[in-house]
DNA sequence: AATTCGCCTGTAAACGATATCATTGCAGCC
DNA sequence: GGCTGCAATGATATCGTTTACAGGCGAATT
């Protein structure tokens, strides 16, 4: 593989003018560029990059470390990570961590070792934060969703307790009296505070919080097929399920049909998160949408930031959210109770 | 930012010595090991990656090109190779292509760079295979389900067209006559393939594959509703849907629905690929199971031969596929119509 | 005691770029 | 003609490692 020297001797010109023409800002003459630009094409040169790294101090990767990647969410908070990165010029280096400290620290460990220049560390279940540096130079580092709450850290969520009311609000507004929730892991802070949401709906509303029944899941298909099981295995009366996640709103669908309950008419259901697939479910979903792209793309705005001033004092966006109303949801039943028939 | 001069000064030996004590394998006497250990923790040293890379000509990250993130089949096969990859030391780098060759050319460049030491593709669209290269190394790249029948390269896919046929024996053997096919976009091989197992599959069941009604997707949910409006609205008769993919399976679900046609009941509907969620659908979907996982497990494999010996002989793998049968298809009815009521 | 052998360690030369500083050539000016 | 000033280029130190080569030193062998 050819070097910057290679491309020099054939030019007839030293390394210094090469590089000069190689970053384009600097000034070569026309006729000179031009000789370098040939040899370049001839012996199809491509700068070292490791060693430009390692000389200017900089690797233009940025970690993104997600806890998993087969969820619809993380897919897409990368792809908005991805659009900005592209234009600002840099690589995404993605970075799945099973929610593992000690995955997450090899990861701060890989920008300590200049392997990368930045990471965003979407969590989704614990939070799982880095160690704080105690060190010279701030690691630039953003989280988002979930983190601790006396972080000093750039930050990016949206409010997942009131999205979590206004889903309520809004089975309320169409009679129903009694809700039933299944809900993410309360050790989570996104499970917790979507839970805090519909609790304070369920108040804002009058109803009785205690009597609510609930389940836990963990936001995935499976857990909203299983505590829909749950729910009705009880036989506590519920018009309505207010589920914590899209995909467990799905499962709860699917279990629903199971023990011949029709959605809406039986029983109401939402989710949350708005996924593609939501739209398609049957019924298509009703849920509150949280801009997932628009999320990455916030993270990555704060790292750039943070990449061009690392001084600069932490900020925290907070993302709208939007309810989504569609045909999952329907008036409360005049009766008052739909369960127990399973 | 501590270095590896640093941590030699602080425990009194020098740079040579610290090199070996940090790569395991070469001996240094036991108590020289412990003071420089020492050192390394109290500075909280981490060796710069970039330097080391430099000076051994690798970097220890592999790029994974995808067509894009946001579809469940890509989570999952990136999650195999990520599996491996992080065993046997590599990074994984994702790069999304959007099929752009360009783009794809920019990464190939990144492994000519150094940034990388090696790429698997993985193209669901079109083979946008990376340039032969013409030079003294061989690039180290794996293809993974698509890719021009002529390459010379190492590669990876499963038998497209003997899945879907499988997948209309199984129609037929429930009775089905009339079969309606949504086929993905087929200027892509996989698209092509799959149409191609559609007809292989009728023609061995004696059926006339020129009368089948076929509607042309792009894999999307969206199509998949999009698709099966236009096969209801064309009028012809059929009694089963066979889905090229399991996401338009969901949207074909959701516009029978809509329809009022019962599935299975009216008519029968048939995926591809097996996804998570299918599973969860209404009702669960009969699709062909390709080891989305396994497939990413098995470029990277070749990836690490390739990168032991670039020299090596390329090989292909193809991976084997299993029915998958739930309740979205039942026996044909006898009336042998069952559209037009839109 | 001299030689050989192994282990451990140190010296210094890469790796391939960038950036600083010095130099050259040339135009413009008095 | 000698001076300044500017634009273009060159020589070279530097980034932080790894590694080939060359000792040094003690133990084992003769």
């Amino acid at each position: 593989m050819a070097n910057i020297k290679d491309i020099a001797e054939l030019a007839g010109v030293s390394i210094a003018t090469v590089s000069r023409a190689l970053s384009q800002s600097a000034s070569v003459r026309p006729a000179t560029r031009r000789k370098i630009d040939e040899a370049i094409e001839k012996l199809n040169y491509r700068p070292n990059m490791l060693a430009s790294g390692l000389r200017r101090q900089r690797s233009n990767n940025i970690i993104v470390a997600v806890p998993n990647i087969s969820n619809p969410f993380t897919s897409r908070f990368v792809q908005g990570i991805e659009n900005l990165a592209r234009e600002a010029g840099y690589r995404v280096l993605l970075a799945i961590t099973e929610s593992d400290q000690m995955l997450l620290d090899s990861y701060v460990k890989m920008i300590a070792g200049k392997q990368a220049d930045g990471l965003i560390v979407l969590d989704t279940v614990q939070p799982c934060s880095p160690r704080e540096d105690s060190e010279d130079t701030p690691t630039p580092i953003v989280l988002a969703c979930e983190y601790p709450p006396d972080t000093t850290r750039s930050r990016v969520r949206h409010d997942n307790v009131e999205a979590m009311a206004a889903i309520v609000d809004h089975l309320v507004r169409l009679g129903h009296q009694k809700i039933a929730a299944i809900t993410g892991p309360i050790e989570q802070r996104m499970g917790l505070d979507r839970l805090s949401g519909f609790k304070l709906g369920m108040r804002r509303a009058g109803l009785d919080v205690a009597q609510a029944p609930i389940a836990y899941g963990d936001f995935s298909l499976d857990a909203g097929y299983r505590s829909t099981a749950e729910l009705l295995a009880r036989g506590d009366a519920f018009t309505a399920i207010c589920c914590a996640s899209d995909e467990m709103a799905i499962g709860a669908l699917a279990r629903l049909r199971e023990a011949g309950l029709k959605v809406p008419d039986d029983v109401s259901v939402t989710g949350f998160d708005n996924l593609r697939v939501s739209a398609f479910s049957i019924p298509p979903l009703t849920t509150v949408d949280v801009p997932i792209q628009g999320t990455g793309e916030a993270a990555m705005r704060l790292m750039l930031d943070l990449l061009r001033d690392p001084e600069e004092a932490p900020r925290e966006v907070i993302l709208p959210h939007k309810l989504v109303v569609r045909e999952s949801t329907a008036p409360a039943k005049k009766t008052g109770r739909a369960a127990a028939s399973k």
